[in-house]
DNA sequence: TATGAATGAGTGTTCATTCAT
DNA sequence: CATGAATGAACACTCATTCAT
């Protein structure tokens, strides 16, 4: 049956994506990620039947990943800010220890080349995480705006927080914290 | 280059940029924006010698209009929490009454096309703003950490709420308002 | 390379190079024409060392195949207008009923891939049906050319014929007739 | 006004195409054109918006050409007879003269790159030639034939004695001959 | 100064061929 | 032997920039 397709490979060759479109940006030459990944100009293309969906496929991982770190460990049965302080150490203890993951995203996210569909799928994943927290909603400033505004508000802190952290990397605790606060006084204050 | 004839021309192809970039993102090819500009192809080049100077100054031009539009009408003498919210006002305003502008400049900011050098120049002038109201800020969360903080959780949370608006504009006022509590909330809680 | 295994699957890779060489021409992937013949990529060349030495095989394939439609039933002690009359109807109705195994050899014929040598065995074969006839031409304009030159005009009147009747099928017996006369006339006339 | 397009080189590159392609078919590269033509290999693209754009106005150069090859000194007055020898010598001649053109353009009427509209078009102007002298068919084989069929017995006739000709250089004259007696054999023989 | 044709390096993608399985 | 993933040289086309007009 010949060489099966190597999922190793794929990974390698999304790993690499992630690394090259969070320095260059999207234009950045499918040649540098092959290259990047280790195999041929060619093999991306066998992994992926255009740039357009590489990229789409590589901001899903990476929305997917992110999913999967806020998820990991989350206290079900915690108090509402507990909770909400999960979710947020997670997110942002992810971005720090992912930096050129989270620029990629940044990047993935503002291109015009992810469609519609993949916006739609990537964001689909975080309703599972909304709806664990609906009901946390209950009472304050959120009370009467869709769900999604909370968690707009919380991935816009974060991003925020981070890249305070990442350019004073000394000071990263106290950015962590001091964003939790803020996040958790806009959202939770009466 | 000494000071080029035409002021009006420049002027005609930065608003062509704009829009173009908005649309296209930051590859958007020269071409187009001098179509745009209802100039000709080279003519571009004989008021922004290269592409990237084009986007730096197309940056610096979007960050002093929006300045501007903050410092604008600003009530020096009020209390606090009405000049926040006249920064927050004028800031979502001027978002929602530019689309392509505000979406430009998300481009630019994101592009590594961006000199480092620009960035901080588009970041003085906000300097002023941060000045103007630091005092403000003797209380709260934000008591112990730069003003550049405050400054971009305010930031952030105007382009998150710009977003929604764009999305639902039935709901523009509503997210306006919620937007700036989330805000204050954040910024302002003890 | 020895015998291959399987001349059935020779089969199938030259009927399939037929058909795509004659949608596509030969500039056709080998990919595709191995899709088309039910086997691997990579199986066809282990059947054809080269894709030149596919289309070359192809070529002299299709030659043969229509050199034995016209020595099939060939009246040897015919009138020389009757055998011709019967070469010409075999290779009129060969093309007919092989519409596509006829684009391909026109593909191929023009093609700068068909090496002379291919050439001038796929044109050996019909020397032999040149010197079944050669006697016949003893009178008429073609008394002093060379035999190749008979049968190149009816070659080429054949071909031109065969276009006219896939062109309106509804008058193909009128086409072939009136071919048949031209070639007659252009071949046999004092 | 800047640089106007230059004829010259439209020219330059048309003739480049017509030998790349009659060398090496329709897939030749267009940087071996332009090179041929002595531009750069964007240049191209400024005067052919396409690779099939070129092609395609390459066989409507070539073809209108040979109609003015054809009509050029056209007897109009002459017999039936001088007429057709006219338009058969001036084919050959113009055959002869210019082998690749000829090559280029059998290479480019048996390629699927060329569109229908483009088919019609290049025949269209042969209509012209053909109407000059339907009437010189009211007789013989021809009688009852739509004018097409004497035309494309002519070409096919004509193609065939040029590759004849090109084989055997010495023998041209004969060739151009017989092939003529042939043609005007299978035409008008009653 | 304004124009837009000219340039050629760079891009995404294809494809004949090889080779690990 | 059959398979199809892997390879990398091409290829058509784009685009920032230059420069003749």
């Amino acid at each position: 049956m010949a060489r099966p397709l190597s999922e190793e490979k794929r990974d390698a060759i999304l790993t690499s994506a992630a690394e090259v479109v969070a320095a260059q940006g999207v234009s950045a030459p499918t040649a540098g990620i092959a290259k990047g990944a280790g195999v041929a100009e060619g093999t991306l293309f066998t992994y992926f039947t255009t740039k357009d969906a590489l990229l789409n496929q590589l901001y899903l991982a990476l929305k997917d990943e992110l999913r999967a770190a806020l998820v990991r460990g989350y206290p079900s049965r915690g108090a509402p800010r507990d909770r909400w302080r999960h979710v947020w150490d997670s997110y942002v203890d992810w971005g720090a220890a992912n930096p050129a993951k989270r620029k990629a995203m940044r990047q993935l996210t503002v291109s015009d080349r992810i469609s519609p569909r993949s916006r739609e799928i990537g964001g689909r994943g975080f309703d599972e995480v909304a709806a664990l927290m609906e009901e946390s909603l209950a009472s304050g400033v959120m009370k009467t705006l869709p769900p999604d505004f909370g968690q707009a508000v919380m991935e816009s802190l974060a991003e925020m927080t981070l890249e305070f952290m990442a350019r004073e990397p000394g000071e990263r605790e106290r950015y962590k914290q001091a964003g939790f606060e803020a996040f958790w006084n806009a959202v939770s204050a009466p």
